[in-house]
DNA sequence: GGTAAGATCAGC
DNA sequence: CTGATCTTACCT
């Protein structure tokens, strides 16, 4: 069963989700670009810029749940974000899905994020990739294994990750937890918040 | 019941 | 670098 493998720690999770097929409303895409968020200070993966790390509230409960459900937020009051749970359930940990690469259904997707947008830019960002694929926040909580759901995953076998700080963190900011596969245009640029301290401490 | 902060994005 | 726009959490 694929969901035992996000039964992981964040790091790992991201890794193996990195090259997964998701697949939205009407598109689907190819995971090349993932953030790793931890849990609260006590748990197994402390993570200050994590939802989760003060503890179970309204918004986050999702990311204490069993691994491989949907957990989506509201960014900026703008745009909706996707992440995909991990860890044991009762353990908060997610993966942020960053960018993907269209597969299927990309006519649909240029409906949704204007025509003149670039296909490579189609599902570059978190928000952008879910404006993308036509999820939104209604689909908190769902399961992304259930072939029922409006939003499903398969994970696929894939090599040749990279690693390095995530993007737009204000906490935590160094820590090397933003993974991707090199070589993708629609990998999203790296840019340091400009609310993060000085770069170079170990937080 | 008020307010500040934020895992973003596009446009100067 | 800035503004847009809204949800939540945490205070009083």
């Amino acid at each position: 069963m694929a969901l035992a493998y996000l039964a992981v720690d964040p790091v790992r999770a991201a890794r193996r989700l990195l090259g997964a097929v998701i697949a939205g409303r009407a598109v689907s895409a190819v995971v090349v670009e993932v953030e790793a968020y931890g849990g609260p200070v006590g748990g197994p993966w402390p993570d200050a810029s994590s939802h989760s790390y003060r503890g179970p509230n309204l918004r986050n409960s999702v990311m204490y749940g069993p691994p491989g459900r949907l957990y989506t937020y509201r960014s900026h009051g703008i745009h909706v974000c996707a992440n995909v749970v991990c860890g044991t359930d009762g353990v908060a940990g997610a993966v942020l899905l960053r960018a993907a690469v269209i597969k299927a259904g990309v006519e649909t997707a240029v409906l949704r994020r204007g025509v003149g947008v670039a296909t490579t830019a189609l599902a570059r960002g978190p928000g952008n990739l879910c404006s993308a694929l036509g999820i939104t926040l209604d689909d908190n909580g769902i399961d992304l294994f259930n072939p029922e759901s409006a939003v499903r995953i398969r994970l696929r076998k894939c090599s040749g990750a990279v690693a390095g700080p995530r993007v737009g963190v204000s906490k935590a900011a160094d820590r090397p937890w933003r993974l991707w596969l090199p070589g993708y245009p629609e990998v999203s640029a790296y840019r340091r918040s400009p609310r993060a301290p000085t770069p170079g401490r170990s937080d």
